[in-house]
DNA sequence: AGCAAGATACCACGAACGTGCTATTGTGGT
DNA sequence: ACCACAATAGCACGTTCGTGGTATCTTGCT
């Protein structure tokens, strides 16, 4: 395992007090009792320190700004009140270099897309053995992105969601060219100038377009190019 | 380090031929030196067997039709002919269930992005150490996505671009209602009857979305939605 | 040579859109 | 009590669209 002082052991060598160089770790948990064993296991990690442990973002958000900033935020999604993918852009809004690392039960995809989203640079899973969860806190400070196995299969998941279609409709050269203008707002006769086309040339290819396209306007058009990633 | 038979163990199990329960593992790279170590890393590995290595897509795609299919392929992407990101795309698509890991020296956006949309189940960088590869072997028939850590950091850093964009235009809910609407192709006259109102309010909030947009035609809207995510 | 497909071009007409106005009502804040 | 703002509603006018046609010319395939 490599060492914990990675970036933080030369900004804070000439401190006197050896307590200071610990990695400030936040915990926001509305849990007790998973909220007070994680803090324990924490301060029992040499050179980390949790600074606060707090059970909401509300409660936290207000510590935020006075108090000296932590390293990493660890981070509940269930939370009374503000929910924690909330709290993510709030804090990262606060102080972008502050890495939150979710830790949570949910899985759900949703869940984990607007984490990441939001700004997450981990995501555990509260199953995880509390060795993972230390081990994560390293990562994420060495500038890795810490996941469980499952989290990090669903998020290439996503991807493969993202891009796939490719819906071919025949749209020729031509038509896929006036096809990008259409979208980017132009009208007939801009699109005729552009191409140096006459507007009727440019109506042709538009009738051709909605018909290939199952669309009657062009909206519908621009809906499907974007929906579809077309183009 | 967890058991190598996790998943093949049981449906294999009352094969008479202790090589037959090897995983079937095939490499498409075109170093020779890094093919043959790779190679031969593999093949000394307890439950794991090359039992193809080539050195372009082209070679390797005739023989997945023949052949026995691979459980996983570790693939490069900087081949001769075609890339290794079309390569994804045709093992996948000839067998969806066979666990692309692409193994390279690239480490860019363009190139992560573009793997992952077409199906990749991990990715790996050259400079990883032999057994991290076979770690994430291990990990990928698992139903795991190994990553290096750089890589994982990348790829969610692309979510946070993604999505972040909630430039605030001002709009009211209202709005984001008959916006919803128009893009998803209604007409002035079809949101209206859709939420009860007069053709002229509709006309009217129509009007204010655009101003707030700074567009003047539905598609110059439409397209503004789709591409700074808003909604 | 013969044919299909694509790109080009034109016309006309009704429907939908974009824009400049005004105006009433309800709600929340100071 | 007053003001600001959102939501509602209306009208008029010129512009742009969508759709029904038809027609020429090139390119590629067989």
């Amino acid at each position: 395992m490599p060492s914990i002082n990675l970036n933080v052991n030369s900004k804070l060598k000439k401190e006197k007090n050896t307590e200071k160089k610990k990695i400030n770790i936040w915990l926001v948990e509305d849990n007790l009792r998973y909220r007070k064993s994680m803090a324990g296991l924490i301060n029992a990690t040499e050179g980390m320190r949790c600074s606060h442990a707090f059970l909401s973002c509300e409660e936290a958000l207000p510590v935020f700004l006075k108090d000296d900033l932590p390293e990493v935020i660890l981070l509940d999604i269930g939370l009374p009140g503000m929910s924690g993918i909330q709290g993510i852009e709030k804090f990262k809004e606060l102080s972008p270099s502050t890495l939150v690392v979710i830790l949570t039960v949910y899985d759900d995809n949703d869940k984990v897309f607007n984490a990441l989203c939001a700004g997450a640079s981990g995501y555990l899973l509260k199953d995880s053995p509390p060795e993972k969860v230390i081990e994560a806190i390293i990562e994420v400070l060495a500038g890795g992105a810490p996941m469980n196995m499952q989290i990090a299969h669903k998020v290439l998941g996503m991807f493969a969601e993202f891009k796939p279609k490719k819906a071919n409709y025949g749209l020729s050269e031509r038509e896929k060219e006036i096809l990008q203008y259409m979208v980017s707002g132009l009208t007939k006769q801009q699109i005729a100038d552009k191409l140096f086309l006459s507007f009727h040339t440019v109506n042709t290819h538009l009738k051709n377009i909605y018909t290939k396209l199952h669309v009657n306007t062009r909206t519908g058009a621009v809906s499907k190019v974007y929906e579809e990633h077309l183009l």
